[in-house]
DNA sequence: CTGAAAGCGCTTACAG
DNA sequence: CTGAAAGCGCTTACAG
């Protein structure tokens, strides 16, 4: 049996006392101000270490609340039936919202259309003007992403990338998964899983492939998997531009006709209920799949048995944690992490129900 | 782009204002207390719903701070590097700890030895004589755990059960896995790699199994998945009541000679170490190792490829959430959620550097 | 270089 | 049934 923080801790006041001083310099030493003699400053400091003094955060920031709220700005996605996942991140963000609105933060929203890099280019020009106190994106689209991050950097204001890094630019924020392990670890699954040396198919499915990013990056690490396997040869691969099921479904039957001995597709992305529901209609759930995000399609994918395993970096958190990193560096003034790397989480149709984003 | 929460919020001095009363009678109101006229409650009333007043959390524990401190017991099994598993909620109850200790919050440790009954229901008396407000425990022993609760019911005292929950007992909170569901799983991966029907081996290593309800359930959400499947010939079992490794692995060895044809051991509990050892021993990375929790030394083994998946369902999170579960029904009436069921999370080679407890 | 006073939004005796 | 006042621990003009 053990106490923890026996006494009731002291605070300024009782810090004054002993120094003999009023709170008002109490509280100037403190916040390391200018104005207080080196006399003074020692006598004082000294209590507060001897005290292991720790301001409370409560009143602090009632106290503050007088002054101005911070605003935040928020890039992310506009959310549609197709880009079901942006959802999460935002219920993150109303999450950390909710929790530090008392402490008159304000958070406004600008969202883009993820195939119209215009859309993104309007929406940094209208944050710019907004001028807020702090800026959470993705950078879905590099350059224009870089150049908001530019005047981030001239101004001073903190900004923190979620879901995706910015290739090759060391970014003062970074919150969500080290895509190259994620790919890695799809890898290894198949692996495991996989029989009498069958075929793999990597599919890629998107509008945009050789500039996006993450989608290659994650293929890289898949392939990394299977070179550093000796695998290599039983790779193979399936691009789409177009997201249309029909399009999708007639390249895949091309190429399960071409290639029967195909034991495995990875997706690489969320498009991953495409493939399902052809190897539905196809009724071959002896195809193991696997492919990335917790949503409404893949889910039920994953409950039928098409799917065999989703990957998930918890996308909410990101944006709950992005949010709050912002929060307590502008208000407690701590230092923002160059890095936060999600856990890559693995679920199947026995573990889903327990999955939270 | 939207504006979350435009105009700051009003305060009772507001309400006050408008409904032409003091904040004393506004704060009779918010907090339902006697002595209001129906009349002047009707009015304040109003007001509140109109304005969709929201108090100011941190004004109110602030205010309240002058109010005697809440006191918390913790009831886990004491740390050893045989129990190393239990670090990890007291860690999390630790961190909860830090939060809340502004609010007043004191946080007091009974530790027990959990191969010992007779330390369990000595550190419940304790428990009792102190008379905390809110109490965490894990309920290894069931008999003198419902004794606790039963103290608890009738001086209204809530609590949280963490990792396990007491066979067919309705507690009033329960923070841990579906382990039926997490054995269920295990069976899924294991069911998932192996090949050419080898047998599975089921291996229960602990002091006490018969009346080890957690080790039980897992075997039976096991079992559950390969008769549903149809598989159900294919398991064997292995006991041991001792947990030293010359005799587990006497055990091992004895069985693999019986049955060569073993292609997969799943140990119900975080023992699994000790197989790891044997088999990575033996040279037999060929046979798929399945166990629980994520242990210095099932991490290393994880990391030699001797085991292949570790389940781990977040016992830090187990701790902080239920230290926060307590702290929010005492302080805010926070109803407490009947269960909360933790993710069952896997682990392998390629994603335990990511993983969070 | 230092201090007295007001205020953040809420709660709680106390007085009537 | 209702209100004036003090206080939670901190911050911030303002005055000297």
């Amino acid at each position: 049996m053990k106490k923890n923080n026996a006494k009731a801790a002291a605070g300024v006041k009782e810090i004054a006392r002993l120094a003999q001083v009023s709170i008002a310099t109490v509280d100037r030493v403190i916040h390391n101000r200018e104005g207080v003699s080196e006399k003074t400053k020692a006598k004082i400091q000294a209590i507060i270490d001897k005290l292991g003094y720790q301001p409370n955060v409560l009143a602090q920031r009632l106290a503050l609340a007088a002054r101005g709220a911070i605003n935040l700005a928020v890039l992310l996605p506009a959310i549609s039936s197709e880009t079901e996942f942006w959802q999460a991140p935002k219920d993150g963000v109303n999450k950390a919202a909710g929790e530090i609105r008392q402490y008159g933060v304000t958070i406004t929203y600008f969202y883009f259309d993820q195939n119209d890099e215009n859309t993104f280019e309007k929406q940094v020009k209208k944050i710019v003007r907004a001028s807020p106190q702090g800026i959470l994106l993705t950078p879905t689209f590099p350059e224009p992403a870089l150049r908001l991050i530019e005047h981030c950097n001239n101004t001073g204001t903190p900004y923190v990338l979620i879901n995706t890094d910015i290739p090759g630019y060391d970014a003062m924020s970074y919150i969500g998964p080290e895509i190259f392990r994620s790919g890695y670890l799809a890898a290894q699954l198949i692996h495991y899983g996989i029989r009498n040396n069958k075929k793999v198919v990597i599919a890629k499915i998107a509008r945009e492939i050789d500039n996006n990013y993450a989608i290659l990056r994650k293929e890289e690490g898949f392939r990394a998997y299977f070179k550093d396997h000796g695998l290599s040869n039983g790779l193979l691969t399936l691009d789409s531009l177009q997201t249309e099921y029909a399009v999708v479904s007639r390249k895949l039957a091309k190429l399960i006709k071409q290639e029967p001995d195909i034991g495995a597709v990875f997706v690489t992305n969320s498009r991953v209920s495409l493939v399902a529901r052809f190897l539905e209609a196809a009724g071959r759930k002896d195809i193991i799949l696997l492919g990335y995000d917790f949503t409404t399609d893949n889910v039920q994918y994953l409950k039928t048995g098409n799917i065999d395993f989703l990957i998930c970096e918890k996308p909410q958190e990101q944006g709950y944690r992005g949010i709050m990193t912002l929060f307590q560096h502008l208000v407690y003034s701590n230092t923002i992490e160059k890095s936060y790397l999600m856990p890559i989480d693995i679920i199947t149709r026995e573990n889903y129900i327990f999955y939270r984003n």
